[in-house]
DNA sequence: GTACAGACTTAGGAACATTACT
DNA sequence: AGTAATGTTCCTAAGTCTGTAC
């Protein structure tokens, strides 16, 4: 795995951040301003395709009728239909909903599996207990929950060798190392890393927990806070005056600025009007919501002004909700929740370009709510006078509470935090496949090199498609309903309009120019050097298409993972992503450190491995609104620093002359004090340095992705056990709590 | 094979908390 | 002490991928 693999070194500098007026819709409009902001135009501009006889555009809606013939004769497909419908539906867009809406929706069929076979397993003959312990089931009842450490740590089965080794040596190390007594997390931590798994798809044997807690109830606003309309005051009922407050509370957002926004909030809102007003207001220009948002504003001051004191009541109150709903039981030990709180109603706020932008999001309430649970478990109580949608047993499944929403009319699930049991193995499993990749990948890139010369078509594109995210790390790129969500592509999904080929450019050949919106509209920018049988067959791909036709047209999602699967187990398009990224990182930050630096400069280096692969998996961040001026102030700073310098190495001077004329005692001390004090600010100065270098690189790159996400957190530990760098300085709180499997059983020569 | 539901991971930005600076 | 800068946590949207039914 070499380093030169990637060629992503102009990314940043290009790619800028698209914002919201980038429309992908509007096709043809975007053709003029989409690159606007371009330096690159003018190749554009020059570029045409290689094929000299590529069709003039004027005869597409002929074309656009006949079945594409390719090479190995077959003839287009399933991809048609969703450019068809992608056209179709720049159309219709909004009325999509209604069909989805959640009331309406059967509830999905409720396994309740009969009594005596409820932990269904499909080979009956083994047993899905853990196999760690060897009792009976009501182990996994919290007769009383565990808070130390489990004696006896046995090995896994899983394909873990590297840490059955370790696994087992310091199972009592850490009980002697109480310093969370101090915080008010009495309990040792448990090291499910040293349990035996489940197998089967069983998730856990006992879950208890209080169900979620709702957003708290609409109060109306005060009688003097108004809302107008055409200039004339108007009392709104309450459903109708919740839903302006959600638009007023934006007001200074640019999001109310847009059309979609507008049309859409204002269509969603006037269902929730009476009829009278329903009559009255039919148009939101003459709506004035200025009262209500100086009256938030207001309240939020408010919240900021209090006294101490309350804001610690406040705290308190919050620190009990969190104790009380906050955690759960899951076989035996008492776990975190992430989410634990219903999304409050609101209006969506979509990212990019997002078509049901500024639609309600509706309040939930109890009868929306799936609870699932243990049945021999405490069932969470819902309020007063409510009654849960349903209570499930299902324990093939990881989350605790589930609703649907309205706006795409998907599930949304209250689940644990990553910190959890639950979350952790998936990780740790997740590192360990990218790893086991590692082991064939360079099989799997020979061959996917020599299917670039296949006699088939869709052999050929999968292979280059393959290529782009083993070299690029693209996400696969599943097809989306059009219409329905921004609009935004992945590699499966790219088109046509999407790159642009260059047989030379800046004195490289064969170079591919990407430029598409990629998860969440992040633009992606590059411009990438390939081989040249693939831009041959980019070409061929090309051929006789119209810029909004798939490249890839005979490829998706689902036939490319079914090919990894068949070239490793478990192996996803994904995959790749987490492979590349860790093992980036492992080879930058080997590269990048310099055993005779210090720790700020060390610690430079490792951001500096991290932002390879945050580059590499284009991941981005707006630049602080704060950026020049923080940067500035930071230069002050160092130039302050450098002043307090020169100073201290002047006094320094005399002081050693006025010591080498007296020779006493008194002088000579005064000597080393200034000496000292030199080197201090020298360190000072130094850190600032690094620290202005970090920031200034760092300016529109968000690492934390990454490493939340892609970064295998035992590189990361090793290199600081292998340095002597605290973790802390690599992982907060947090981070530590997520990975707290990876710093307890990587040492400093674990290897990715 | 395709459409859809479901479950789960990944993602950037907003809100909030803490620390550093004046 | 008050304010600004910075770091952390929360929030929830937007992906990936699997399984199932036709």
């Amino acid at each position: 795995m070499s380093g030169d693999h990637y060629h992503n070194e102009d990314q940043i500098n290009c790619g800028s951040r698209v914002n919201d007026s980038h429309k992908h819709k509007d096709k043809y409009k975007e053709k003029e301003h989409k690159h606007k902001d371009h330096k690159k135009d003018k190749e554009r501009e020059k570029f045409k395709h290689g094929n000299s006889d590529h069709k003039d555009p004027s005869d597409k809606k002929h074309r656009d009728k006949e079945k594409m013939k390719h090479k190995d004769g077959s003839t287009d497909k399933f991809k048609d239909k969703h450019k068809e419908k992608r056209k179709e539906e720049k159309m219709k867009s909004f009325d999509g909903r209604i069909k989805k809406e959640n009331g309406f929706a059967s509830p999905p069929h409720v396994k309740s599996e009969p009594e005596d076979d409820f932990y269904h397993s499909p080979r009956h003959d083994k047993p899905l207990k853990r196999e760690r312990d060897d009792d009976n089931d009501s182990e996994f009842k919290p007769k009383k929950i565990k808070t130390e450490n489990d004696k006896k740590a046995k090995k896994r089965k899983q394909e873990d060798e590297d840490f059955k080794s370790k696994k087992t040596k310091n199972k009592k190390g850490e009980v002697t190392d109480g310093k969370k007594k101090a915080k008010k997390e009495p309990e040792e931590k448990w090291k499910w890393w040293e349990e035996e798994r489940y197998t089967d798809g069983v998730k856990w044997k006992f879950l208890e927990h209080k169900g979620p807690v709702f957003a708290p109830p609409y109060e109306p606003l005060p009688s003097h806070v108004k809302f107008y309309y055409d200039g004339k005051h108007m009392k709104l009922s309450p459903d109708a005056e919740e839903v302006a407050t959600f638009f007023a509370k934006m007001l200074d957002h640019e999001y109310t600025t847009k059309d979609i926004f507008r049309k859409n909030f204002f269509k969603d809102w006037r269902k929730e009007m009476t009829s009278e007003e329903k009559a009255k207001i039919t148009d939101l220009k003459k709506c004035d919501f200025t009262e209500m948002s100086v009256f938030f504003k207001g309240q939020s001051e408010a919240r900021k002004a209090l006294t101490r004191e309350e804001k610690q009541k406040i705290k308190e109150e919050n620190e009990r909700t969190l104790q009380e709903y906050g955690f759960c039981i899951m076989d035996n030990h008492k776990e975190r929740i992430a989410n634990f709180r219903i999304e409050p109603p609101g209006l969506f706020r979509g990212r990019g370009d997002h078509p049901k932008m500024g639609m309600l999001k509706r309040r939930i309430r109890p009868g929306d709510i799936i609870i699932n649970c243990s049945k021999d478990s405490k069932y969470p109580e819902p309020p007063p006078g409510t009654k849960w949608k349903e209570v499930r047993h299902d324990n093939k499944v990881t989350w605790l509470v589930s609703w649907t929403e309205n706006i795409q009319g998907s599930i949304k699930y209250i689940m644990l935090n990553p910190s959890s049991r639950i979350k952790g193995e998936k990780d740790w499993q997740k590192y360990e496949t990218a790893r086991r990749l590692k082991k064939c990948v360079d099989r799997i890139r020979a061959q996917y090199r020599d299917d670039w010369k296949s006699k088939e078509m869709r052999i050929r594109q999968r292979a280059v498609a393959l290529y782009f995210i083993d070299k690029l790390a693209l996400r696969a790129g599943n097809e989306k309903e059009e219409g329905e969500t921004a609009d935004t592509v992945g590699c499966c999904s790219l088109r046509v309009e999407h790159i642009k080929l260059y047989p030379e450019k800046d004195g490289q050949e064969f170079v591919v120019e990407f430029d598409f919106l990629g998860k969440d509209s992040i633009r992606y920018y590059n411009t990438v050097p390939v081989e040249k049988r693939v831009f041959k067959n980019l070409q061929l791909f090309m051929e006789n298409k119209e810029p909004d036709d798939d490249l890839f047209d005979r490829l998706n999602t689902s036939i490319l993972n079914k090919h990894l699967q068949e070239l490793m187990d478990g192996l996803t398009a994904k995959v790749f992503r987490t492979y590349n990224a860790s093992i980036t990182l492992q080879q930058q930050v080997k590269e990048l450190t310099n055993a005779e630096d210090n720790i700020p400069a060390k610690i430079l280096s490792y951001n500096r491995a991290n932002r390879a692969v945050a580059i590499l998996c284009n991941h981005q961040r707006a630049p602080p609104k704060t950026f020049e001026k923080s940067m500035q102030n930071l230069q002050t700073k160092i130039d302050a620093k450098r002043n307090q310098l020169s100073d201290a190495k002047r006094e320094l001077k005399s002081a050693k002359a006025d010591a080498k004329m007296r020779k006493d005692e008194k002088s000579k001390k005064a000597v080393e004090t200034k000496k000292k004090a030199v080197q201090r600010i020298e360190e000072q100065l130094m850190k600032l340095e690094v620290q202005a270098t970090d920031r200034e690189e760092n300016k529109q790159i968000a690492l934390g992705t990454s490493k939340l996400n892609y970064l295998d957190p035992r590189i990361s530990v090793a290199w600081c056990k292998k340095w002597g760098i605290p973790v802390e300085k690599i992982y907060n709180k947090t981070q530590r709590e997520k990975f707290a499997w990876a710093i307890d059983m990587a040492d400093e020569d674990y290897e990715f």
